[in-house]
DNA sequence: GCTTGACTTGGAGCAAACTCCAGGTTGTAT
DNA sequence: ATACAACCTGGAGTTTGCTCCAAGTCAAGC
């Protein structure tokens, strides 16, 4: 598969795949005269990658797990717990959001009452 | 209630708080010799601002919001909107996190029962 | 009246995660 | 063989959201 084809397909930029390979992300990606020719491995990798991506996880974190990844058996216990903890902070964030998400609810409905006094003299913001 | 206060009850920092109000996010906030002295009005706008960020709802878009709010019951239909938009979105980050949250949850679990052989060939990052 | 500490400002600095660019190579179609 | 598109690299630039700093003001205690 060509960068063109990965790019299209996961729907993120040829620069962002190269970005994330430099950074390690992306590992031992074939080549054919120097063009990337990406395997089904590489896929799988990426499509993890977007997705912890997505949910906040940073790069370092992510190159430190496939780090502890490429050095074995050994590290497994260290994968796990990161990855548990990484699963914290994610639920955390999820928190947040659906609370915001209740709050962003509630403001609407209120817009929908056009229950207007309230932000007219000047916007309260609760 | 003093910065300091504020900061501390939000557990944020006094310069985020300054950040914000140049920001045009916190308005209008009330002086005693120069010194802010905020009042329940701008608490209310600080924990819906800070809510809002924690969603990742962008500056921009915040400033937007509480602009519109600025110019009276003629934006009520724009801002409406604008809420309804930026909580589609969020919807479909809180669905990505969820996403990622059951992936990490699979990956943690083939730890637990110490499925090694998958990632001991060089990461396969399913 | 002088020091101390918390506050003020404008602006510079910083980290993360891309995003873009210049200059070069490769494969295909005419 | 030459034009063209798609790829390559290293490195610079951009955006967002803070975070820090220098230089100054103000009120309170000694």
């Amino acid at each position: 598969m060509t960068i063109k084809e990965v790019s299209e397909k996961f729907n993120i930029s040829q620069d962002t795949l190269r970005f994330y390979e430099k950074e390690g992300l992306i590992q031992n990606v074939p080549r054919k005269n120097g063009i990337r020719n990406y395997g089904q491995k590489e896929i799988n990798a990426i499509s993890f990658v977007i997705c912890m991506r997505s949910a906040g996880l940073s790069i370092e974190v992510l190159r430190e797990y496939l780090t502890l990844c490429k050095q074995g058996d050994s590290t497994i216990e260290q994968r796990k717990a990161l990855l548990i903890k990484q699963r914290e902070i994610l639920k955390s964030k999820i928190d947040d959001m659906q609370n915001a998400y209740e709050k962003l609810n509630y403001k609407i409905d209120v817009y929908y009452s056009t229950m207007i006094e309230k932000e007219r003299k000047f916007l309260t913001a609760d």
